[in-house]
DNA sequence: GAGCACTGC
């Protein structure tokens, strides 16, 4: 045990050295507190809307005053200045000596004070980095964590990746001297794996914890355990208002501490009538916005893609027939799949007056802010991802929002000025039928992995593991069933030497065995490029409106006999030959972020592989054991053709081929799927046929029926039923 | 014959 434990320590610090070379980037959208404007005063609100006299949130604090720019032996102490003026500031040695009093600690924050770059450097002034000890802290998301490190450093003056530094995948910016760190919550689940006591970190702060990501929920838990019997350890759960209760509760009654945050009002108004038609109400509501209020950006939240492209065209589509008749207004979308040079545009700053609409999804939610926004437009939906454990197929679905999300969006626009957030569902529909908070990831998803990882920590009993909340009964389950059938468990459900090893690699279970496999078949390049290029979830292929039928030939172009996993094999290995050129991707409809994305992956996988006892080699063309590698890890998710479409070897569930697959025309017998999706219809996304006929029937028919059969041990052991 | 919210290791 010892002695895999140093190992890994020791290819901890090999990794960090290799990354050391590359320099630290600086990111490129901060976090930073808006500078203060000359926010438009309240006028009376529109017709349609009704005022609620309760929404007024407190008025703000005063803010500070810009740091001087001039002499630069001002701006050491400009620097303090602004440190001293955040809302944290005053509670310093109040904090401090409430931390030193309790172990855990949940400290409640509005964003803007200042917790997550101050508390850091408040503990590392205190001495909690002496005799080599380290901070960490963790955020959901990897922009946050580089942008918050790069605003510390400069605040202790200090260069990036040396005292202060961050970490994230693919991206390690600390080294030894480095003792605040912050990170990604995954980044730090993941090195529980070499430290499983964190016995180098003096204090664990996890930030936004109200996000509830599924990494979030499981460092709870683990963290719950470690400071059991780690008493010296500091552990700090920092939220907005939302939930405090909870955290405390869950931590054996923590204290929980207030700091206020620094916000503008928002008024907050409701349609008197519930709206049939939201992204027609949009539209409508966007125009008087722009016709009867004073200047203001406005923001918009809209599900998806397909809806803000409707919705923009509409808005542009109606001020082109207004004419000269209003003043300008730009038209900008924003969602995750936004070319990034597209993206660019919404932070450009609007022309003298002309108002900017920024229509997006959730990404302005928590991941982007932009600057100006007085006016937020809120018709109350979003996507969200659903994961069935009885047919583990997942699927996206527009539903209402939470009342905790909706008064995000609200937040949005009292950023840099009071603003205003109008409501497109009734105040009756707010207090009655939205959901106090959104349901944790943790219920909402498949946990084959969370559970390898917990395996493989030396929790045996998950069923009652310490969650903040449990998934579902049978998420669990299935998730056991699958790694037992994978070999990852043994019949007394404990971790085997393959399932030790997978749990090393970042990627589903029934993923890591296909590349374990890959060296008993001898291809393990090119099971590392289809692993690398099945986890980027994103379509690889581009297909805008205007040039339909020439991304749909481009797509074609890339169909070779066996199915969608070699297509996907052969557009990474044509996208390398092109010397991994964003040309060729454009000349190919082909997404360049997901390709460099999918390279990532396989850099990384391709690291971890000597850990892992594969060695790299290539198939040289012969593609049979790239298949028999796959069906290695994916003779679970196995379909067989009946007369009304496939029906699922497991569940028996009817489910179809995806139409952009390359199998659509060719309905084999048997199919391998990669993963089930529930949209318009139940459907099998990237499918390959079998080989041959025989090992359809002998090898997975037979290797699937006799893996079924070992379940009732599994059941025994659990001493549950698993059917 | 369909359609991709957002993160993260």
């Amino acid at each position: 045990m010892r002695d895999t434990h140093r190992e890994r320590e020791r290819e901890r610090q090999r990794y960090r050295q290799r990354e050391k070379q590359a320099p630290c980037r600086e990111p490129d959208m901060g976090l930073d507190p808006g500078s203060p404007g000359s926010g438009p005063g309240l006028k009376a609100a529109l017709n349609c809307w009704k005022a609620d006299p309760e929404a007024h949130t407190p008025p703000p604090l005063q803010e500070p005053s810009g740091p001087s720019p001039p002499s630069q032996a001002q701006q050491k102490e400009s620097v303090q200045a602004v440190r001293r003026s955040l809302p944290v500031f005053p509670f310093r040695e109040e904090l401090l000596a409430a931390i030193a009093d309790h172990q855990v600690l949940i400290i409640e924050g509005e964003t803007g004070s200042g917790k997550t770059t101050q508390i850091p450097q408040y503990l590392f002034e205190e001495g909690y980095t002496k005799k080599g000890m380290k901070i960490a802290c963790t955020q959901p998301r990897r922009v946050a964590a580089m942008s918050v490190a790069a605003r510390v450093a400069r605040e202790m003056g200090v260069k990036l990746g040396n005292e202060v530094g961050y970490s994230i995948r693919f991206e390690d910016c600390t080294s030894e001297r480095t003792v605040l760190r912050y990170m990604t919550d995954g980044m730090l689940l993941r090195e529980f794996l070499s430290e499983p006591d964190l016995a180098s970190y003096s204090v664990v702060m996890v930030d936004e914890a109200h996000e509830r990501t599924l990494h979030t929920d499981i460092l709870f838990g683990l963290i719950k355990d470690v400071a059991r019997f780690r008493p010296e350890l500091k552990v700090l759960v920092a939220s907005a208002t939302l939930d405090t209760a909870r955290f405390s509760t869950f931590f054996d009654d923590a204290p929980v501490f207030r700091i206020p945050g620094r916000r503008f009002p928002v008024d907050i108004f409701y349609t008197k009538a519930p709206e049939a038609d939201y992204l027609e109400a949009c539209v409508v509501s966007v125009l008087q916005i722009h016709v009867t209020q004073p200047p203001g950006d406005i923001l918009v939240f809209l599900t998806g893609q397909e809806e803000i492209e409707a919705a923009c065209e509409m808005l542009q589509d109606r001020c082109r027939r207004l004419g000269s008749k209003i003043r300008e207004l730009l038209v900008l979308p924003i969602y995750a799949n936004l070319p990034s040079d597209m993206q660019a545009r919404i932070f450009q700053p609007t022309p003298p007056g002309a108002r900017k609409v920024v229509v997006a999804t959730n990404i302005a939610e928590t991941s982007l802010t932009i600057e100006g926004i007085i006016y937020v437009l809120d018709p109350g939906f979003c996507k969200q991802k659903s994961y069935n454990p009885r047919t583990g197929m997942e699927s996206l679905t527009v539903t209402p929002c939470s009342k905790a999300s909706a008064n995000q969006r609200a937040g949005r626009a009292g950023r840099v000025a009071a603003g205003k957030c109008f409501r497109l569902y009734t105040a009756w529909a707010y207090q009655h039928e939205l959901e106090e908070t959104t349901v944790p990831e943790i219920q909402r998803t498949s946990l084959g992995n969370v559970v390898l990882l917990l395996k493989s920590l030396g929790i045996h009993d998950l069923m009652h593991f310490d969650f903040l909340d449990p998934p579902p009964y049978e998420t669990l389950l299935l998730a056991l069933e699958q790694l037992y059938a994978l070999g990852a468990l043994n019949h007394l459900g404990e971790l085997t030497t393959s399932g030790r090893k997978m749990a090393e690699l970042p990627v589903d279970p029934m993923l890591s065995k296909m590349i374990l496999a890959s060296e008993k078949y001898s291809c393990s390049e090119e099971i590392l490029t289809v692993a690398a290029m099945l986890s980027v979830n994103n379509s690889i292929f581009y297909r805008p409106k205007d040039k339909v039928v020439h991304a749909d030939n481009a797509r074609v172009n890339f169909f070779l006999p066996g199915g969608d996993h070699l297509v996907l094999l052969n557009v990474y290995t044509q996208w390398a030959e092109s010397g991994y050129s964003s040309q060729w991707c454009y000349e190919n409809f082909v997404q360049f972020r997901s390709m460099r994305r999918a390279r990532d992956v396989r850099e990384q996988l391709e690291g971890l592989l000597e850990r892992v006892e594969v060695g790299l080699s290539s198939c040289q063309g012969d593609y049979i054991r790239v298949r028999k590698a796959i069906t290695a890890g994916y003779f679970y998710h196995t379909a067989r053709l009946t007369r009304s479409g496939y029906r699922t070897v497991k569940q028996q569930q009817t489910v179809f081929i995806h139409p952009n697959s390359s199998l659509f025309e060719e309905q084999p017998r048997w199919l391998l799927y990669h993963e089930l999706v529930l949209t318009t219809k139940e459907f099998m996304r990237q499918v390959r046929g079998p080989s041959f006929a025989q090992e359809s029937e002998d090898v997975w028919g037979g290797r699937i029926l006799a893996r079924f059969n070992l379940l009732r041990l599994a059941e025994k052991q659990e001493n549950i039923n698993l059917r």
